[in-house]
DNA sequence: ATCAACAGTTCCGAACTTCCGAACTATGGA
DNA sequence: TCCATAGTTCGGAAGTTCGGAACTGTTGAT
């Protein structure tokens, strides 16, 4: 499997990010990938709440937050590792992710206002 | 036509702003109603760029906002004026609006950073 | 080499959502 | 009353999402 499709950062579009993050479930994703817990492995992911996800479902959750330039994808051996791109996103678009993962009450380790 | 419905802002959810401002035909009338320029109704609101908005959709894209959260409408005489939420908002979820209506590029009348 | 096990992806149909023209409703004025 | 204006609802065509079953790609064992 050849390097995935990655949007370079002055590729993103704002609805993408939004759109990707508008499911919780996703979001969720993308908060546990940020938060750097998990490792960041699918299987790692599909059950880290209350809730199994299925894995085709995962599979295209976590395409669409790549596409959307919200993660980055490699593989390593059998599994494949994502991570954030929160550095390099904030610096596109400031405050973005940061405003809408504390808004879900799960911002990864920063302080929180309310 | 009783009063339209409108959640209360302690019942906003993140995942219906993102998912209303996903749309980025809806995300500038959102930004056209929070900089408060065109006076809100939906007649002003139809054709303030090049594109012009069929009214059924428009009607609905200004539902979505509404149920949102994100605007209060209300009749006033034979038009409804609209306008935004966002000092209830950014109680609510501090600064999302503001980093979402900057990543488009279209901060109402603030600085932006970069 | 062959095989099995595992991690993730692709395929595709059912269920859901979105778009927009036509028909409708509500308000105000003559 | 009847008309014009501003916006809403209906309904069907087109598009999107979800998830089970089948697939691919990698590793480690025999």
């Amino acid at each position: 499997m050849r390097p995935l499709f990655h949007p370079a950062i002055e590729d993103v579009r704002p609805e993408a990010i939004l759109h990707a993050l508008s499911d919780p479930e996703r979001a969720a994703i993308f908060a546990q990938i940020a938060g750097g817990g998990s490792g960041g492995t699918c299987a790692a992911l599909a059950n880290m709440r209350e809730r199994v996800i299925p894995k085709s479902s995962l599979s295209n959750h976590i395409k669409v937050l790549r596409e959307a330039g919200l993660i980055r994808c490699e593989r390593q051996g059998v599994e494949m590792r994502n991570h954030s791109r929160c550095s390099e996103l904030d610096e596109r678009f400031p405050g973005l992710a940061m405003a809408i993962l504390s808004a879900y009450g799960w911002l990864p380790r920063e302080a929180k206002a309310d």
